[in-house]
DNA sequence: CGCGTAAACAACAACGGTTGCGAACAAGCA
DNA sequence: TGCTTGTTCGCAACCGTTGTTGTTTACGCG
């Protein structure tokens, strides 16, 4: 992720006003090696400034986005995790606390043309779903007793 | 995907019963080498079944999951996609229309343990995104006319 | 073949993450 | 300082999915 100043040069670039929601959120980002969602920039901001909306917080993440300054990962835990590294990695994801590690990896897996059917396609995303060393650490049950049954339970 | 009669029996043999909605469910995804959503399924399903409820299609979908008959992918095209391929492969993904196409490769990629963080992980889930021949055909332009800024635009 | 009971169904409400909207506000610039 | 235009924020809406509940159905047993 780059600096603040470098980001405030990049959104003057554009015609974008610099405001303090916008450095804020700048300057979160740029002291988290994490793959934050927005209610957890919105949580790191908030304390700073209490009075930021979670609708700016999209809002910026969004620019950020759109600027090529970050990265919008769909991992698989519910919301959106935006990724401050945007050089090309992979990540090893948590099933059960949906902690995200990164990856770096210089691996060429090229599409079979046999197999690619016309699709004209990027680089490879490689994820490895498991479980984080803290999770493993627990026995098998962080929440639930042990229902053994289906999670959609009828009457 | 197994044949409806050996679902049948899959599921029998866990104590479900069997309904003319299971089975008219069963018969769509046996027809199909598709990854269809919850919706889609309940569409083909709705054809010949004008009564059923979409929360049905979901309760199926997610029994035929948990019994490892289907797996849910999440493949960030905004709803859960049911692979009725169980055996191990990966995908190409239309960015445009959403399509996604199997492509079975034999890639070992191993997580250098120095990287790996304390992670056990399971087989790497590799992802290609791109455009299918279809929506590469069409000039860039399929449905918006050319907004060519953000999405989410201010007053 | 008919009952009783547990399971499944349909309809509808609720939920979590995200975006649309519009009025109030503040950057940037002359 | 005043003006213009982009920004913020609160709230409603949205979408995919799951919870709830009263009614219907499958199926083992007599
Ligand atoms: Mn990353
Ligand atoms: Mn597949
Ligand atoms: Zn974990
Ligand atoms: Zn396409």
């Amino acid at each position: 992720m780059r600096s603040p100043d470098e980001l405030t040069t990049a959104f003057r670039a554009q015609g974008l006003k610099m405001t303090p929601q916008r450095q804020a959120i700048f300057r979160a980002l740029h002291q988290t090696t994490d793959h934050p969602t927005a209610e957890s920039v919105y949580a790191m901001v908030s304390a700073d400034m209490p009075s930021i909306s979670l609708r700016t917080v999209y809002q910026t993440l969004n620019d950020l986005t759109t600027m090529g300054e970050l990265v919008a990962l769909d991992l698989g835990t519910g919301s959106t995790r935006f990724d401050p590294t945007a050089d090309d990695h992979h990540h090893l994801v948590c099933v059960a606390c949906g902690a995200v590690h990164d990856l770096f990896l210089d691996v060429q897996v090229a599409v079979p043309a046999a197999q690619a059917a016309g699709f004209s396609v990027g680089r490879p995303e490689i994820t490895w779903r498991g479980m984080c060393p803290s999770c493993s650490d627990r026995p098998p049950a962080p929440q639930t007793e042990q229902p053994a049954q289906r999670e959609e339970t009828n009457a």
